[in-house]
DNA sequence: CAAATTTATTTTAAACATAAAATATTTATG
DNA sequence: CATAAATATTTTATGTTTAAAATAAATTTG
């Protein structure tokens, strides 16, 4: 006979997800849909901008902020951890932004493996006046957001953010 | 000579973001950007254990997941625009599925253009068994997040949410 | 110092993603 | 009913993305 023993085991408060699923973690689940769902439709919508008035991508974007914020340059690995893409993606990204003259890449002294990618004048002068109007898109689609909600938002998230590679046995 | 005349034209409480930048709009700003970084992470490491755990991907689980809602199947049109991603892109991730054996194309009757996606029987096993255990990874990654922080953060990015498509002129 | 390991990057193969063009079908219009 | 417009989907071209293999250079080890 099965007996479907009323759970006398299982404590509510605790996250065992083992068989079925907690309140908990249903909430978490709905949470991370809705990140889910709210990142998509605005990347897409910057996206379309993106293309639209300046005829270029995101991940371009992406690439010549985190150079934009590193005076010196960054190499390739560092690059990418960064932006948290793989290798391989940042060389095809580069590739572009060196062909569009925005970015150039520099051997390293003393290590003839690594490359330092810097922008260009003019890659650095575009990306200021992008920065500017990208941050008025993404304030005009945030338009519900008050600044205690983005405040609370961050906080939230930040308590969720991983950590990483906690241990290196 | 440049004068910096202090914004006397200028109400912080309303976001212009002609020239410079609002607080309100960095504030914005910054949000969107803990909510990229978080929503990277998380499809990152939920792709990888996708990977590992099933030799299978998100888009895939994320197709299945709308058709185990949707009982009687879905178009491929209404799968795209409640996935939020292009036409063209579900041809191909359902083409995968459909060698899997997790979905079938059904003609639909009295319109030859449209075809209905359903899960197979087997395919709608396999997503009921993976739901739980990806509610599970879902819940781990998000363990610094209480029940109300996630009732907070939904209730902010619905406020968010566009609601897209409001005139059709 | 030679061999093994690690590190930095690129290349490759496969999947995902979009926009735009093409195809096929249905519906609306004169 | 013939033509035009709209709808549903696929195809094509291009770009992004990953994982894994390949390459190359630096570092560690015996």
């Amino acid at each position: 006979m099965k007996m479907n023993d009323p759970d006398l085991r299982r404590d509510p408060a605790q996250d065992d997800h083992a068989g079925e699923t907690s309140d908990l973690s249903k909430a978490r689940l709905r949470a991370w849909l809705q990140i889910l769902r709210v990142s998509r439709q605005v990347e897409g919508e910057l996206r379309e901008k993106m293309r639209v008035e300046y005829d270029s991508t995101l991940p371009r974007f992406d690439v010549m902020a985190a150079l934009y914020r590193a005076k010196d340059g960054l190499r390739m690995s560092e690059l990418s951890k960064s932006l948290m893409v793989s290798n391989g993606n940042v060389t095809g990204i580069v590739e572009r932004l060196v062909n569009e003259g925005m970015v150039t890449r520099i051997a390293v002294e003393n290590d003839r493996r690594a490359l330092m990618v810097t922008l260009t004048p003019e890659g650095r002068a575009d990306f200021a006046r992008r920065a500017l109007v990208h941050e008025g898109w993404v304030s005009d689609l945030f338009d519900g957001m008050t600044a205690e909600d983005a405040t609370d938002l961050i906080a939230i998230l930040r308590r969720v953010q991983r950590r990483k590679e906690p241990s290196d046995d």
